[in-house]
DNA sequence: TTGTAAGCGTTATCAT
DNA sequence: ATGATAACGCTTACAA
């Protein structure tokens, strides 16, 4: 590899000089400025960062931890950092828990058991090991699922924000709109004319599902609406919670004519049970999901459902670093970024429900 | 930061002991390699990876070249390289091309105009400059599709390995077992009594296609089966593709009982447009995928088809690329790994078509 | 067994 | 405007 060195002789000039004109710190000549980049140019010349690192405190690398990579919000949190990152010459390091390959389930007390084994916590500090010894400037921290993951990494003193998580601290977290989601999708339904809307929640113990049921309920108030309890159903957020839960809403003496579900998971399993049932979706009863999802455009209907700003998320946490990285203040601590609103196939007008003749 | 100077001071020793303890290069006395230790813990010492790099001229760093880390494929092979990677000790530097935010289309030829843009060019640029600023030990390039990509990079002497992707020239390359996914899954299709079996096949100009094409073919002649050229379809992957393509299928005064579509997504677009024709899948038509995406799973019914063996393609690029660093001769320059069957509901058993009568 | 010192490729501070 | 040189934190002879 070719260093500083050879480009300052290759161009008949001291290495201070090569140095200045690349980094424009010091005025050099103009013409020795053409014979030093010629000089780069013919050895292809790249600057080592780890010197320049070693020398200046700054690796202009900031690290990524992953819970897992291979999760589906992951890519587009983390294309919207790489984004940010490029136009701000940063690089980033990259660390992967993989957590989804470890635990059966995505049930958030499956994830408690998780993180207290011997495997995982060597896992994290091997990782976080990995990127001190780096001596990023900064790290993002993207979490699986939206929950606290304050008790995760010991204390380290490299600014860190949090993206898709959240800690109980005063850290930086940036997160989408849960409650503000929630409305967008059961003032769509209540629009639609649907007065007996049901609720596929998450799990129990997590924050989203507990801000999304506000949303859910104030939608409802504001549309002078009922609230059924025997409308809720609770699962852990996955295809075979929405099968089981939708099962028993239909079987309901007055079931529901629409069903917000709070994840794309959960509504794929209600629409295929309602489909097992002979019902015609959106004519009989109405879906509406949450996520966003890839493969939502290519259910049978199409899923209607709320969009997670996944690349907007990532790309803010990056700027939100950049800021802290820079002793800048950021504008808040906890960043809520809007959802947006996906108008498919599986939500339609109310009519007066064909199936309840069944009861 | 901690540096190895404040360790030496505390535990009352020189540097040079302090680097023999950690990296076990010499021998020292048990106990001041205790006191040594303690020091590490108590200062939380993490070593400088830059300045050891600098002076080892190994960063045990690599680098990821991804085209796009939010394709679906992309997340599983960082999965398998990661932990290849973690197990050995390297750290990974991520660089992210995003070329699919930049087509409209999967398409081939787009891919093709797209590379030509000075925007993408630079793009490469910036991120190849970055990894080789970094001075990572080798390169692991994903492609989002299989496709020549060597023209894409300019040529540098650091090692690199193609995964899901391969160039004409003498490179390492990883990527999965085309003609033995495309027997798998048409034999299966045969063992199930079809006799009519359709193709719904990629682009044309896809070398993917062609060996798949080859393994459709063979799995025919060696059950005897006509090969009718009315019913290969062409398409570019994607979900409209398989809409349409099935249609025009199930026109044909003598239409196939079963389709064996080369991408899950144009077998999502296939079931679907024999759902909106009334017909039941697999009683009247059967669908066979091949990708093995997430949601497939979640398709109504479930489809079935070949699994890509992503993860198990990312550890072996890892482990290629450790080879070639370590200058131990890899087995192989282009290695192919077999493809998985993943039998859900959307083939059944053969019988004499239902829909056949609309005819 | 342990300490000393040179050198890795930069940047930055001085001289010139 | 340019050149010489120290320093960044580490490894690695070599000396003690």
């Amino acid at each position: 590899m070719t260093t500083i060195h050879d480009v300052a002789k290759q161009a008949g000039v001291s290495i201070g000089t090569v140095s200045n004109v690349l980094n424009k710190t010091n005025k050099v000549a103009p013409d020795t400025a053409v014979r030093v980049m010629e000089a780069v140019q013919a050895l292809n010349y790249v600057p080592n960062t780890m010197a320049k690192g070693l020398k200046t405190k700054k690796t202009r690398n900031i690290g990524i931890l992953a819970e897992d990579i291979s999760a589906f919000s992951s890519g587009d949190i983390i294309n919207g950092i790489w984004k940010y990152a490029e136009e701000h010459d940063y690089a980033v390091n990259l660390c992967n828990l993989i957590v989804n390959n470890r635990v059966s389930s995505v049930s958030g007390s499956i994830y408690q058991e998780l993180e207290q084994t011997a495997s995982f916590q060597k896992s994290v500090e091997k990782s976080l090991g990995l990127l001190l010894a780096s001596r990023v400037d900064g790290i993002i921290y993207i979490g699986v699922h939206p929950r606290d993951v304050g008790h995760i990494l010991p204390s380290f003193d490299v600014p860190i924000v949090y993206v898709y998580s959240y800690t109980s601290k005063d850290d930086y977290c940036v997160n989408y709109d849960d409650f503000q989601g929630a409305k967008l999708a059961v003032e769509y339904l209540a629009e639609m004319g649907h007065k007996r809307i049901a609720l596929l929640s998450g799990s129990i113990d997590s924050v989203a599902s507990h801000k999304r049921l506000m949303g859910y309920q104030e939608t409802l108030m504001k549309h002078h609406l009922a609230f059924r309890p025997e409308y809720i159903c609770t699962g852990n957020w996955l295809y075979e919670d929405g099968y089981r839960n939708c099962v028993r809403l239909l079987d309901l003496s007055e079931p529901p004519t629409a069903i917000f579900s709070m994840s794309d998971l959960m509504a794929y399993g209600a629409l295929n049970a309602c489909l097992d049932r002979q019902l015609r979706v959106p004519e009989d009863i109405s879906i509406h999901g949450f996520d966003g999802l890839e493969h939502s455009a290519y259910t049978h209907p199409a899923l209607t459902t709320v969009q997670l700003p996944l690349q907007e998320m990532g790309r803010k946490s990056m700027e939100t670093l950049l800021h802290v990285i820079n002793h800048e203040q950021p504008d808040s601590r906890s960043i809520l970024l809007p959802c947006s609103h996906v108008v498919r196939k599986t939500v339609g007008k109310c009519s007066s429900p064909i199936y309840t003749a069944h009861h």
